[in-house]
DNA sequence: CTGTTAGCGCATTCAT
DNA sequence: ATGAATGCGCTAACAG
C-alpha cells in the first residue's frame, strides 16, 4: 500500500504539505498542491482510514440498528439513508437485531465500542436505555419521547384511510393491529379510533344500531393476521383493516382458506405498500407511508445533530392513502 | 474513553501485560490475567478499533457489494451472511450499487481503500475487473468463471420446474427471462431449454404438432414482465414461465389488465419465492432457490479463503420446486 | 507557504 | 512472566 509519505517524497515535499494538499485543510501553493494531487492519483494513493481515525479521533462512521435486514419495510428507507450519509462522507455500518431485545442491547454496545459517531435506530425494545455519548435518531418507531426521530404520520394516515372506508358506507369494522408495546401500533390504532369516533361508530363487540368497531391485537406476522381473522369468524365485519402488510398477508391467507372472497364477501384495507398490493386483484386499498422520505429525514436529523444543531420535535412524515379495489362501496341501509 | 493504559495502571501492571491478558496472546500469570480482565470489565474498557487496526494491519472488516438493498431476494441471503461473519469476528460494511456499473466500480474501489479483508459481491457488470489483492466471493450471479462463488443451481431447478409443467400436459410454453448478460438469466433459461428438448418440445415461434417453446427476454422489472406478456398477446401459450419474481409480478399485472385469468385461461410458473407467492390464490408454482443457504455458503467460502485455504469450484446450492395452483393440469388432447 | 515533529491507542518486540 | 520501548500512518501544531 502506498502511503502519504511516499507521495510526499515523490512530489518532493514534506508529509505535512502533502496532507494539507490532499485534504484541503490549511494553505498550500496552488502549483505544488496540484502536483501532489497528481502524484497521489498516479501512485494510486488512498489514505489509511485506521490511521486517520486514530489521529483525528473520529471514525466517519454511522451505525444503523434495525430489527430485520430482510424486511423491505425497513430497507426501503435504508437505501436512501445510506446514500445521504455516504454523500456526507460517512460510512454506514449495519447490524440487525432479529427483533430480540438482548441482541439489540449487545449490538448497540458493539456500535458504541466501534466508536460510531452517530446511530440510526429502529427500536425493538421500548425500554432500552439509550447511550447519551453519541447522537441517535430513531427511525419509524419511537421509544423515548425526547428522542430525535423520523416517523410516518400513521395517526393521520390511518385516520384518513378509515374515514375513506366509512365514507364508502362501512359501519361494521374490525381492526387488526400489532402489540401495544410498539409506538407504531398505538398510533395506527389511534388513527382508526379517532376516525371511527368522529363518524359516530362506537368501539364495541356488539353492533349498536348496526355500527361497531372491534379491535384485535396480534403479533406482526402472517400467522398473527391469519389467527385474528380466524377468531373473528364467523361474525365478520363488512370491512377489515389490517394495520401492517404482514397482517394483510395473513388475513388474505385465512380468507382464502375459508373461502371468504375479498372484496365480495369482505372488504379489506391495509397498511404499507409492498409491490404486490397493487398486483393483487383488484388491488389493496391502503395507507402507504413515505418510506424513502423517512430515510432522508433520518439522515438529515442525524447530520444536523452531528453539526451540533438542536433538532426539534420528531419529524412526522405524511404518507398517502391508496384507494384500490379491496374496499367496496356499500349501498346505504 | 478508557484505554488500555488505564486498565493497566489500575491493575498495577504494564501496558504490555494488560494487552496480553486481554487478547490471550503470549503468556501471563493466571492470577494477574484474571485481575486485568476484571478491571477491564469494571472500567468498561473496549479496545479502540482504529488503533488496533493500525497496529495489526488488519481491519477485521468484510465488504458486501450488492445491486439493491431494498430487494429481499438479496437481503434474505445477507441476514445469515451477516450473522456468520459476525460470529467469525468480522464487521460487515455494506454498499449498494443501484444496478449501475459505474457506481459498482467506484464502490468496489472504496472498499479496497477501506482496507476490507474480503468482499462478498453480487455482480452487476459481468465485465468488471476484480481486484486480486483481496479474497472475493461472488453471490448469486457469477461473472468471471475462475472466481469463488455461491450460487443457486438454477439450471437444475428450472429444469425440474419445467419438467413438472410438461408432465402436467403443457406443450405450448413461453418463457420470460432477464437479459442474456446475467449468468443467472442464462442458467435459468438453459434449464427450461434442456427440459423442453428432453420432452421433445422444439424452440419455435410456430407450434409444431401443437408443441413449441418461445423465449422472450425482458428487463428484470415489473414493467418488463408486463410488456413481455403484452407482446405475446393474443397468441398466448398454455403455460407461461416467468423467471424472476418481478417478471411474475409484471405478468400478473398485465394478465389482470387484459382480463386473462390465471390459471383458468393461462397457467403461470415463476422463480423465487417471496411470501406473496403462497398468498396469491391459488398459489404460484415456482422454483425457490435456497437463499439462506447461499448466504451461509458465501460466508464459508470467504472465511476459508481468509484462512488461506483453496476454494474449489463454485458451490451450486440446490433449491426446491414448489407446486401450487397457478399451473393447471391439461387433459391430453 | 512549508518541513519537522509529536502523538493518537494499541500489539509487539526486546530485555530483563 | 513482565515492563519499557517502538512504530503502525496520519494530521495538527509548531517553527521557520
Amino acid at each position: 500500500m502506498v502511503k502519504l509519505i511516499d507521495v510526499a517524497r515523490t512530489a518532493g515535499v514534506g508529509a505535512g504539505t502533502a496532507s494539507r494538499a490532499l485534504s484541503g485543510n490549511g494553505s498550500v501553493d496552488r502549483e505544488t498542491k496540484e502536483r501532489v494531487i497528481a502524484v497521489a492519483k498516479q501512485l494510486g494513493y488512498s489514505p489509511d482510514v485506521a490511521a486517520r481515525a486514530l489521529r483525528e479521533r473520529r471514525t466517519r462512521t454511522i451505525g444503523l440498528l434495525l430489527p430485520d435486514l430482510a424486511n423491505e419495510f425497513y430497507t426501503a428507507s435504508v437505501a436512501v439513508l445510506q446514500q445521504e450519509l455516504s454523500d456526507a462522507g460517512y460510512q454506514l455500518v449495519i447490524a440487525s437485531t432479529g427483533n430480540d431485545p438482548s441482541t439489540e442491547r449487545i449490538a448497540l454496545q458493539t456500535m458504541i465500542d466501534q466508536r460510531v459517531e452517530g446511530i440510526v435506530h429502529v427500536p425493538v425494545d421500548a425500554d432500552l436505555v439509550l447511550p447519551t455519548t453519541v447522537p441517535i435518531v430513531q427511525l419509524n418507531r419511537q421509544s423515548a419521547s425526547r428522542q430525535a426521530a423520523a416517523a410516518s404520520d400513521d395517526l393521520a394516515g390511518v385516520d384518513e384511510l378509515t374515514t375513506a372506508i366509512v365514507h364508502a358506507g362501512h359501519r361494521d369494522i374490525a381492526v387488526i393491529v400489532g402489540p401495544t408495546g410498539f409506538s407504531t401500533s398505538r398510533n395506527r390504532l389511534l388513527g382508526a379510533l379517532r376516525a371511527a369516533e368522529r363518524a359516530g361508530i362506537p368501539q364495541s363487540e356488539r353492533p349498536l344500531d348496526g355500527a361497531r368497531l372491534r379491535v384485535r391485537h396480534a403479533p406482526l406476522t402472517v400467522d398473527g393476521g391469519a389467527q385474528a381473522v380466524a377468531q373473528l369468524f364467523p361474525d365478520l365485519p363488512s370491512c377489515l383493516i389490517a394495520l401492517s402488510s404482514r397482517l394483510v398477508m395473513g388475513a388474505l391467507r385465512e380468507c382464502g382458506d375459508r373461502g371468504i372472497h375479498v372484496p365480495e364477501s369482505l372488504s379489506l384495507a391495509g397498511y404499507g405498500d409492498p409491490d404486490w398490493f397493487s398486483i393483487w386483484r383488484p388491488g389493496i386499498t391502503t395507507f402507504a407511508p413515505n418510506l424513502t422520505e423517512m430515510g432522508r429525514q433520518a439522515a438529515r436529523l442525524l447530520l444536523a445533530q452531528l453539526a451540533g444543531e438542536e433538532t426539534g420535535p420528531p419529524a412526522l412524515i405524511p404518507g398517502k392513502v391508496q384507494v384500490r379495489g379491496s374496499v367496496t362501496g356499500l349501498s346505504a341501509g
